[in-house]
DNA sequence: TTGAAATTTAACCTGTTGGTTGAAAGTTTG
DNA sequence: CAAACTTTCAACCAACAGGTTAAATTTCAA
């Protein structure tokens, strides 16, 4: 599994999320993805191997295509991160509050 | 407003995302959050400058101390580009901002 | 079999990142 | 004032990122 660290690192760069939002209309041949972008194929070729490591894409190869293909489950932890910033702590705190509240009825938190 | 690539890229770095989870808990100095962290406090004092840039924290000097506080909008932009994939849901910014509220009601960054 | 197509590899260049150390700057405190 | 504290700055370094071009590899097709 692809670590967080690398899932962002290949979203932080703009050619790869267009990438991405490409092949989410279709599965694409390695030239094919390359064709809007005014870089080399290499450069290209480079990226999709960024996004093959960071689990964001699969590749495939039939006869001489290589075909690109999203894997958008590997967003899935990154969202999951960006949301537990919102709703991990909460839950946490709020549940050693009540343990506070019930273990030390005195100085439970709200009380003072 | 900070671009995309510049959040994705400070969120690439565990250094960096553990600095933000530490933010959650409460504002903190920039010694103090250095503290945990086996590198030095220069070290650290660019990160949160990559943190600032990318708009997820915001530093506010007072006296010789400068506190650092979390910016959770910026995280919104970046959310909001992974909900374009269609299966993940946005951070819930506004519950996030209630639990702050809550949590941390009218808190003076270093009253403890 | 010859050649063209699809893609990667290799070598290279330049700019950036993440770390270091030591000095500097601004702020409090004795 | 002088010393201590908090933070950044400056210079430096190794490693990496993102791009190039040219050559190599594999596969298809005439």
């Amino acid at each position: 599994m692809a670590s967080l660290d690398t899932v962002f690192a290949a979203l932080s760069d703009p050619t790869r999320r267009a990438i991405l939002q490409m092949l989410l209309e279709d599965d694409m041949a390695v030239t094919d993805v390359a064709e809007p972008f005014e870089m080399s194929l290499a450069a290209v070729s480079k990226h999709l191997t960024v996004l093959t490591l960071a689990g964001l894409i699969s590749q495939e190869k039939r006869g001489r295509v290589k075909w690109c293909k999203l894997e958008p489950d590997a967003l899935r932890d990154a969202s999951i991160w960006m949301q537990s910033f919102g709703q991990f702590e909460a839950v946490n705190l709020d549940a050693f509050e009540a343990f506070l509240a019930k273990e030390f009825p005195i100085h439970s938190p709200g009380e003072d």
